[in-house]
DNA sequence: TACCAGGAGAAAA
DNA sequence: TTTTCTCATGGT
């Protein structure tokens, strides 16, 4: 099988996904950084409340007080470390020059200013570039890792560059592939988990993830 | 009660 | 360079 054809298997299965959920994309990097290791209903949670403080711009995160802004993110867990990460993402991007001048940029040279500012890594990086500024790099998280390795399509300890070089080059350059495969691996992951321990009807029975 | 969920950075080995 | 530890809530 290839990750074209697994592509096709799960868009026929479930569908197109509208990815990311956000109204902005202000509001999508928000949700990038909030969604390190947690589920997404809490993120939900989290955006809500900062919604309801006026605090969905990068000026009202920042000029909102560090313990304030920490105690709206409570629902999404690490509260203090978000909080703060959230702050450094939102100067860089004040100073960087919000949209539309960061569309500007070149993919490589955007991507190389996000890891450096202080709590995005190379997945919260990706996805952002990806969801928000709509460049052609492919996201790997855990699902993908696990999934891709049982179809013995990729090794899954290989760093992280090495994955996503290999399904930009497979798949080719097409942000709209890109957009989609990465929230249909997410939405197949969650839906063999709901399934467990049958998975009776997933589309990619021998490779579900609660079959290993 | 214990474990897991769409990580990242710092410290230790 | 690689591995381990820490951060923390809500759902199951």
């Amino acid at each position: 099988m290839t990750f074209i054809q697994v592509y096709n298997k799960l868009l026929k299965h479930y569908g197109h996904q509208h990815w990311w959920p956000a109204e902005t994309p202000f509001e999508m990097m928000v949700g990038a950084i909030l969604t390190q290791n947690t589920a997404w209903t809490n993120v939900e949670r989290a955006i809500v409340r900062l919604e309801s403080h006026s605090c969905l711009t990068p000026q009202a995160i920042l000029e909102a007080p560090l313990s304030e802004l920490a105690e709206w993110l409570k629902p999404s867990g690490y509260f203090n470390i978000k909080a703060q990460r959230l702050r450094n993402y939102c100067q860089w991007y004040i100073d960087a020059g919000e949209f539309p001048r960061l569309s500007c940029i070149d993919t490589d040279a955007l991507r190389k200013q996000l890891l450096a500012v202080n709590g995005i890594g190379p997945e919260t990086a990706d996805a952002i570039l990806l969801y928000a500024f709509e460049r052609p790099v492919f996201v790997i998280d855990a699902y993908t890792r696990r999934i891709f390795s049982r179809l013995k399509l990729l090794v899954v300890d290989a760093g992280y560059e090495t994955l996503r070089h290999q399904f930009e080059t497979d798949l080719q350059t097409d942000v709209a592939v890109f957009n989609e495969y990465h929230a249909l691996i997410v939405c197949h992951a969650k839906d063999a988990c709901k399934k467990r321990p049958d998975c009776v009807n997933c589309c990619l029975a021998c490779i579900c993830p609660c079959r290993m």
